[in-house]
DNA sequence: TATTAATAATTAATATATTAACTAAAGCCC
DNA sequence: GGGCTTTAGTTAATATATTAATTATTAATA
């Protein structure tokens, strides 16, 4: 590869790297009339089936003031509801409705088959060294 | 590291990992009153002096509706300017002002700062393959 | 227990991102 | 040269991101 490409930071080569792998992403998810962050709320709820807002936020990467709205919105649109806990009154607790649910077998396999056609066109063994080299920087103290 | 982390999707673990480090650049662009993306335009522009509006939004990679409204910002807050091709009636040519030239030796060694930081943390090998990695994923064709 | 500190969710204000559509100016092609 | 296509910049509408501030509750503690 040419070395200007690599002469770039860290956060431009990151950058790049969602400009290019999301667009393939997000033509499934707005067949479905979903975006993308709200696909990272689904794929989270698909496992936990009711987590409560700020756990969502840890997991989603979406700060609370955005998920807010985010969840606004996919309550507007049936796919989750919002209740009330019983333990602790300050927290919500976001569950999946049916209509949301029955997104998890029409949208994976597709998301699936990006996956697969990314990992065709860098070896599986790179993939995998950039998750692990990923998690790394992800380690590193935030302050 | 726990294998839970590695499963995470290759978008996640991207979020993730600038969702570790761009914090720390975001509070030294603060410090002179620009956001993240207004700093991915002046750095451009450092080394560029003036570029036409198409090929800024092709090396920052802010699409042309956003980056309307960036270089809005800064022409206001006098970082730069907009001038009108001779040979192109259709392009517009940005470019930088004094008060925009003049960040560059104030954020430039803080920026480097916090790099050297991070590549403390990670081993300078880690993050050239990192990056080496990280633009074969770039290089995926974006269809 | 009254007070204080910390947490969860939200609101507010501003800046960006995303997609589609629109205008003006080149480029092309016959 | 007139018509067709492409390109550059912009606008519009909606969704998110970011930072600071607010409200309600809970936890902590003197």
């Amino acid at each position: 590869m040419a070395i200007e490409e690599l002469s770039n930071s860290l956060p431009m080569m990151l950058y790049k790297a969602l400009d290019t792998i999301m667009p393939k992403f997000r033509i499934i998810f707005k067949e479905f009339g979903i975006t993308e962050p709200q696909a990272r709320v689904l794929r989270i709820l698909w496992q936990h089936k009711k987590i409560a807002l700020n756990e969502l936020s840890s997991l989603s990467l979406i700060t609370p003031p955005s998920l807010v709205g985010v969840i606004d919105r996919m309550e507007l649109n049936g796919f989750v509801e919002r209740n009330n806990s019983n333990i602790d009154r300050r927290k919500i607790i976001v569950n999946l409705t049916k209509k949301g649910k029955t997104l998890e077998s029409k949208i994976l396999p597709k998301v699936e088959k990006v996956y697969t056609e990314i990992e065709s066109s860098m070896t599986k063994k790179d993939l995998n060294n950039t998750l692990f080299l990923l998690n790394k920087i992800s380690l590193i103290d935030k302050r």
